[in-house]
DNA sequence: GAACTAACTTAGCATGCCTAATATTTCCGG
DNA sequence: CCGGAAATATTAGGCATGCTAAGTTAGTTC
């Protein structure tokens, strides 16, 4: 009667709609953006080039060049230089940078987590089940 | 060993950010931002007031009035009046306007149809099954 | 009918994203 | 080894989206 993967996408766009509301509410109030937050995150292990993050966060050199230009005013970075290719900048976590990724991280999850929690066993079995599928798409 | 809900809500959060991307993705070179779709979708069955707009999707007034502003500008929808109390303003579809959010939304599911379809009969009914939890979430 | 509340709009500002243009530096073919 | 192509970043300018504060107009209440 019904044509299974259309139908499917339909219910899923409107799911979609609703978690970017739902990520947005867990994102509020703190004191980093989402985009200032994923780009930090970027930096945990380590100093990154600029093209790595402007690809790792699919956006465009120019976008993360500001994106960085803030995190450093704010003094949550700081820039350096690749000794074996002059062309190439450098982003790294200072200290203080470290320090509020790991704060806003704290909260956000605790914020899911009490949304998970309400959740009965099943329902979180049922999700956890799905998270590598939807890990998968759009990796295709 | 560890917290489930934690634990979860850490896993969760990474396809959080990994599905952002997709919807990005799928929203991309279309005739709308998702925003417009967003509320041209709002507007689909009559006319609404600027008030119910900004709170359904979980804006302030003022953001609503530009957004509004643009969609009249582009010709997709128009202002009327509520002929029962002076101060508020609705806002309906043109026929125009209309169209257009059919033929997006048309493109919208496709892509997402296609990701879909990408995926194993089994992975699609696991999905399946966790929508209906993922609608739940955050609506405690 | 004066004061309060409600519904919107305007104005001004920050963020996020893009493209085009500009430096620099590196790489490579002849 | 040198001149042009490619790679890496930044600057500049533009648009969309969001916010708060302040202003306008209309209804409500006492």
């Amino acid at each position: 009667m019904r044509d299974d993967p259309t139908h499917l996408a339909e219910q899923f766009s409107q799911v979609l709609r609703h978690l970017v509301f739902l990520l947005r509410r867990s994102a509020a109030g703190q004191p980093l953006t989402s985009q200032q937050y994923g780009v930090l995150g970027s930096l945990q292990h380590g100093p990154r080039r600029m093209t790595e993050l402007a690809e790792e966060h699919a956006v465009q050199l120019p976008t993360m060049t500001v994106q960085v230009n803030r995190l450093e005013d704010a003094g949550l970075v700081t820039r350096g230089l690749d000794p074996a290719d002059a062309r190439v900048r450098t982003v790294e976590l200072t200290a203080e940078g470290r320090q509020r990724l790991e704060a806003v991280r704290t909260v956000r999850i605790a914020r899911l987590t009490v949304e998970l929690a309400a959740l009965t066993e099943d329902e979180r079995a049922t999700l956890a089940a799905a998270l590598p599928v939807l890990e998968k798409l759009g990796r295709s």
